[in-house]
DNA sequence: GATGAATGAGGGTTCATTCAT
DNA sequence: CATGAATGAACCCTCATTCAT
């Protein structure tokens, strides 16, 4: 009856937990799912295998919580630069641009969302595309507001693949052969918005 | 009496082969590259793991083996499709339409195109782009002949990959809930369309 | 100001030790030994892995004074039953009719002796056998007096194993299809007593 | 069209198979079942960990096949020794007599099957049970023929029981220490047939 | 050419035990 | 004394691949 669980051991514990998971996050967005171990997640946090089971239950449970942080730090992203501007359309364009910016600077993140797709578990691919589909469901939102003559919802897919399609082209290239990314996102926010009919000026 | 290697026999070795390139088609499109495995595809062509390590060198090259069959006979629909059609745009028209609809009609090679192969092995990675590559260069090229101001290498790209989520987003849908595919097709068509300028009397 | 070991805080002592062993006896009784671990123990009481550790030297060690436990009441249970019948002939059924219902009440005991303590480590499997051996020679001797024409160690040991398996058989049993355990302990009591050669009036 | 399956290899496979369960039966007896890992019982048999999983499901699935084979083999022996007798009486002598040297004869089942109870897994479990409770039923069907004043379900028990422990005891003593088995098995004979009330002449 | 038995590297996971706090 | 995070050896099992027949 005396000692108790201090903060101190609190942050070490978060502190242990982020860097198996920062670790699983380079990983997974190196290697894609199948080709990324847990003893190599291990190694590259300078763990051990008790720890990592200490804190995910399974190599399943650190891609869902990857997942989860991803999309909650991508929500925040897009929810900032939406709220900076003033018209729907603008507050569309700054999406676009955002969510290619974000997936541009965070190479590992983006592997894991746009191209990590296959043969995950039932469970991982659900999560996995309901981050999609939150963002879809935002598109396709503001297209019903828009009042645009087409079907939001494959036009907010459309919307979405152009964007994840573009973003692979971009990071597949080598680095030095890269255009600007600002350049990019702002060609492909004209390709998303022409295409649901925006006006000229509105580009 | 020495037995020579006759036509028929010929024949036959090629039907063995394409027995088990059916059979992994079948299973890499219905269950995934990693939960398809070698005794998996030897039995359901009815035959032996020799033979299968006789005809592939092994389970990656099966699987390039059926994306390079898949990449052919994608390229043959597309090219009678856009054969048929006079001018430009009612031929770009044509090919995203038949795009969707060869992907929609063929859910184990849309599934291996859209989803599995992404993640996988460098080689097979490439392979996969160099298929999607080559369909985004003749979108290009005719981007480029249609002479709208755009980057038309971008651009492509957010063509194919509006196609491609609009195909993964209606084929994950049950059956029995999705809309008819030439609906979707043309939406996704029109999209495009108006995504790269085309006039609106085009769509 | 120091503190010294109080008696209080002896008994604060044992009574942790005792939590422990109660929650040992009763999941190696139910799951048994290989099936329950030490988080499991530790969680049932309520106590901690590093408390688990000063109590015992390890998981072998708890179940070895589960063990020991155990024998120290069923000897004294056995003894009372003993010393309450006048005759050698009475006191040998009373033992029979008490170790057998003591470990009909006792289903945890009895599934640890007769059950789990088989086949594990050698220090184990001489704890259970000393156990046994204890009560063995305590019909062994009796025996002997008794004077009847048998080897009566081999005897011995078939009155002990008589006894577990019709325990064994009364366990495995759901309650409900149970005879009352006391019909059973008369009958094994019987069947023993006969084999000995008691006298059909002292059945 | 060529090769098929040839007697020869349908040999070389059967062997194959009887040499891990050979092994398998060894090391269970030997060490019990969870102290025999599979790793173990592939170097015993000089195979490999794959063909292990070619020729059984899985670990338990092993114990299994050796219990199976086990039972058969004491079946066989139990029915011969029962043949040769001419009445009841004699017959269930000789059934003790047999089971006692069998399992004295192999101590490796004798372990598997009278002590080897820890912690199995119900489906292993309820096999072991069987195979006990064959020989059971066959003792409660004699001693209900006999027509002997008794539970004949209980006494059945208490015989099989008797056997059991005589045995473990006789096993664990040093070989050059053991009284010759045919002496303790008549012991043993002589116990339970006076436990059921064999009239003195039939000892 | 065809067959399928054989191989073994390597994966995910568990859990008894230790030790810093 | 109490706590529980940390460790890593060892287990069971899968499956791509080889090769004798």
């Amino acid at each position: 009856m005396a000692y108790r669980t201090t903060p101190k051991m609190a942050a070490r514990k978060d502190a242990r937990r982020r860097t198996l998971l920062d670790a699983a996050l380079r990983l997974f967005g190196a290697a894609g799912y199948h080709a990324t171990t847990v003893p190599m997640i291990v190694a590259d946090a300078a763990s051990s295998t008790g720890s990592f089971y200490f804190y995910f239950r399974n190599k399943e449970d650190v891609f869902a919580a990857v997942l989860q942080d991803l999309a909650a730090r991508l929500s925040t992203a897009l929810n900032q630069a939406i709220a900076a501007e003033p018209a729907p359309l603008l507050q569309m364009r700054a999406a676009v641009t955002r969510l290619f910016l974000f997936l541009a600077e965070n190479p590992a993140e983006a592997r894991i969302l746009v191209l990590e797709s296959s043969g995950l578990s039932p469970r991982l691919e659900q999560l996995r595309r309901e981050i999609l589909a939150t963002h879809v469901r935002g598109v396709e939102a503001a297209l019903s507001r828009l009042n645009f003559a087409m079907d939001a919802s494959i036009a907010a897919h459309c919307w979405v693949g152009a964007v994840f399609e573009a973003v692979h082209f971009w990071l597949e290239r080598p680095p030095e052969q890269r255009p600007p990314a600002h350049d990019v996102a702002a060609a492909v926010a004209r390709f998303n918005l022409r295409a649901i009919g925006a006006p000229p000026g509105a580009l």
